[in-house]
DNA sequence: ATGTCTTATGAAATAAAATTACAAAAAATT
DNA sequence: AATTTTTTGTAATTTTATTTCATAAGACAT
């Protein structure tokens, strides 16, 4: 698990981590550029070679060596791919909701938050669980959803998705019904726990519960160990910061819900031409209550 | 509203947009050099002056003309500059989902449109009327939520967020229920409509029965005009391409969730003496339900 | 410690690229 | 048709990047 993620980031590093990572195999004197350009990436799009080694205390033959060392055709091509990182980056910082911000500072914060944690939670989500994942899903007999608060919301759009595409699921956020109806799944059901901090008693009784009648359960929870992961046949994690208000769940179900998006693609391509057919039924259904 | 949206566009257009603009207004050799710009924006990184004159059958002058009419300080400062913005834009392309997708695709697909609805709500929305929305909502007596479908999930989910802060608030996603309450409210209570068609007539009608009734109305909706915004005395739209895979509602109940948030953490922060202590009181009252 | 070898570095030369100045061509105006 | 204005490209100039090469610093052996 953990490796997918740190593979990941090894595969397409920015270009500032890349300087980052090979600091301590570089010259004295290149190290100075390194360190200089890490401490003030937005300048360099600025600075020409005589002016970037000035500033570094060498010469420009050195910057240009640098910009080999790394990989870079010359100054310029390290420019233009240091600006574009940093271009990249700058799109995605987002400080922390303080109380006296402005309405148009809440807004952008708020909204990269949840940007920010769909992409992490793009970026940590193992392939091949969730292949797993789609593949119990779509031989299920039956599936099961279980949540309770916020992740009781998820569960019921989970339901809500799957029901639209033929499949038999029922979301319960009630702990007795989550119970009576874990007791009772076969080997052919699939049961769905949902619960960021993966500690909530309900639902990983309910999953555990399930897994012991023989289902394959799944959860979807933050990354890392916790209760749930333990009951869990197939791991799928999210990530979060969590931080920005201390709210329960603020960008978390957003994750959780992309999650679910995921699942829903992958099952619904795999039988894309049946399930056409039921998702133009289910909108017809539905028409007449539209103006 | 309308002239919110273009009016932002204008503020913070990416630089290829803002070639695109002013191509009418150029002379023709430069049209020419904006117009292979336009087509091949990855090129030029790559390119001299002297290459890209040759390209465009001009002359290196004009090309220095051209950077000078658009603002840049010149050829390098342009370079610079439309790389990032492609670099920036980049990130966000996301395909359609085809049938034939692996997982690492799809997930990425499904990720970056997710990720894109709330980039593009940020951008929409109008910040007058989310403040005002903010405020009726905080002097609210009481607040409904409706919604049905997808968007009743939305409604759920903001009834458990400002319930967290002891909003005297329920989400209604029976249509009975929602007119039966609706009948009731008084001009100090508000009633939020979510819907992304604008269209669903239990939740509109619900919306012109609270109207009438006096409450403050609020609707979360997709962009532009619907029947729902005409009995919405404060419009909030979202944006979503939707088109990524006929799903009723995939990333447009994450963009709702977006401005839920924002609503959320608006309210919060106004309050934050009081509401900081109810947060806390609500997350012990389910610490005994972890593990 | 001294000399030899290796590596690292910067000054200066060179090459490349961008910018500017200017004159020719094209278009517009009289 | 002549004149003015605008547009454009060529060539000169300047700026910037790259390479070369000599020297300095450090490592290692004697």
């Amino acid at each position: 698990m953990k490796n997918i993620y740190i593979k990941r980031g090894e595969i397409m590093p920015g270009d500032l981590e890349k300087i980052q990572a090979i600091l301590n195999n570089l010259k004295p004197s290149e190290k100075k550029i390194a360190q200089y350009i890490l401490k003030n990436p937005e300048e360099i799009s600025d600075l020409t070679i005589a002016e970037l080694a000035k500033r570094c205390g060498t010469s420009e033959a050195s910057v240009v060596r640098f910009c080999k060392t790394l990989g870079y055709k010359g100054y310029q091509d390290l420019k233009i791919k240091v600006s574009a990182d940093l271009a990249v980056k700058s799109k995605k910082i987002q400080g922390l909701v303080s109380v006296d911000d402005d309405v148009d500072a809440i807004i952008t914060k708020v909204s990269k938050n949840n940007m920010l944690a769909v992409e992490n939670t793009m970026d940590v989500l193992d392939r091949a669980e969730v292949a797993k994942a789609a593949q119990a899903l779509m031989k299920a007999k039956k599936i099961d959803f279980y949540g309770v608060g916020a992740s009781g919301i998820v569960a019921q759009d989970a339901m809500h998705k799957f029901m639209r595409i033929n499949k038999a699921c029922t979301a319960y956020t009630d702990t007795h019904m989550q119970l009576t109806s874990a007791a009772n799944l076969s080997p052919e059901d699939v049961a769905v726990g949902i619960s960021y901090s993966g500690q909530t008693m309900d639902t990983v009784d309910a999953l555990r519960l399930a897994k012991n009648a023989g289902a394959t359960t799944i959860c979807i929870t933050k990354f890392g160990h916790s209760p749930i992961t333990e009951v869990a046949d197939i791991k799928l994690f999210v990530t979060s910061s969590e931080a920005l208000f201390r709210s329960g769940a603020m960008a978390s179900r957003i994750a959780q819900l992309n999650v679910i998006d995921i699942l829903f693609t992958l099952v619904a391509c795999q039988k894309y031409d049946d399930i056409i057919k039921y998702l133009e039924n289910t909108s017809e259904a539905v028409a007449p209550r539209k103006y």
